[in-house]
DNA sequence: TGCGCGATTGAGCAACCGCTCAAATCCGTG
DNA sequence: CACGGATTTGAGCGGTTGCTCAATCGCGCA
């Protein structure tokens, strides 16, 4: 009996992440990883321990790339509304066959594990909070740069920037036409550059 | 052995579909069913021929109570837009122990049988689109009553609407403190209210 | 070249899944 | 009261689930 090669990792995490973030944590069986990792049940629980702790990996694994694509996106700009605004546009602009295009694993993963499986619901729900906490980090920055008042609240305005990611992806997860998507985009995306102060419509000295 | 009092079929849906929503669809077992119908096997079969088709028994039951609330909501103010705004605010507003703190049926459904079953995630979509027909009317109506520019866009300003509302139920799912809710919908609500165009800021006479 | 040991295998376990159906039970009718 | 049709019952079906472990394999070392 041919013995397969060693599995890698990295690879094997990403497929279980693809396969998680794609069909969900109850509906994805052991069968299917499986497949997707090329690797018989035994190899599967000596490299992993559980499912459960399989799908915590992959969550981990999602977060951390999240993360990371989203400060390097803050990098691109001087201007953190403008970056925020890009954010929220380049969703809109994911090529069809992407494969992010579909609602944020953290979102699915809250509502499909909430009532069911509560380690899994925490975890998520702190990932979720150190997302948002780098979100109220670039809007401290904007505050900084002038952007907005000295008096915004950015932890106020990083929630609802928040609520506005997983609207739209959950607009893309519908599967709501590219028009539509843009629009919706745009829409959260002028709301964002409409924080910042606009001298031209100012209200009008008086004297 | 005692036979069971014959099954009231509107009891029975409102069980399940409480049930399917708290579990979502994968997570529910038909043992879980059995013990909240309060029916045997057999019974259930009977009476829904399937948990698939109980379930979307359970989703249409879901669409009809919220679309009812939604427009008997809508008929207790004459400004449309300010019972849009009311309706965004009365979920800050729900008792903390109330059924309806979570996310929407609707979304948590599409998140977790889009991938897996296809019948149930069509129903959902259509569900989805109805309701956003719902918004639309809505706005349409605050066109009519002057409360909107006669250029505005109500089937864009109704898909914001709706991304709004899945947002701020998914934040209630998450489990967020009352004031955290009430600020997030307090955002939303007002920049619906902005929407109305106001005389007194309105660009002064040049002549 | 041969040996030891960690990695891989895959048949198969107990538990559970959605679901079936013959038997038991109740109720309306005569 | 007797009967017949409608309804409920629940053991149990074939299949799948997450998971285990003795057997097997191949690489590194002597």
């Amino acid at each position: 009996m041919k013995r397969a090669a060693p599995y890698d990792r990295d690879t094997a995490l990403n497929a279980a992440m693809s396969l998680f973030w794609n069909k969900g944590y109850h509906a994805t069986s052991l069968k299917d990883l499986e497949c997707v990792l090329n690797m018989k049940p035994g190899s599967i629980y000596a490299a992993f321990d559980s499912k459960e702790n399989l799908y915590l990996l992959a969550l981990e694994r999602y977060f951390e790339t999240s993360r990371d694509r989203f400060r390097a996106q803050m990098a691109t700009t001087t201007s953190p509304l403008a970056a925020l605004a890009a954010h929220i546009r380049s969703y809109a602009a994911l090529s069809p066959d992407d494969a992010a295009r579909q609602a944020c694993m953290l979102t699915k993963s809250l509502v499909d594990t909430s009532s069911t499986d509560p380690a899994i619901a925490e975890r998520t729900r702190h990932y979720l909070t150190e997302m948002r906490d780098e979100f109220t980090t670039v809007f401290e920055r904007a505050k900084a740069a002038r952007e907005l008042s000295p008096t915004a609240d950015a932890a106020r305005l990083a929630r609802r920037f928040q609520a506005n990611i997983s609207a739209l992806r959950l607009e893309l997860h519908l599967g709501s036409s590219p028009d539509q998507i843009a629009a919706l985009a745009e829409d959260i995306a002028q709301e964002i550059e409409s924080l910042r102060p606009n001298p031209a419509v100012a209200t009008p000295k008086t004297g």
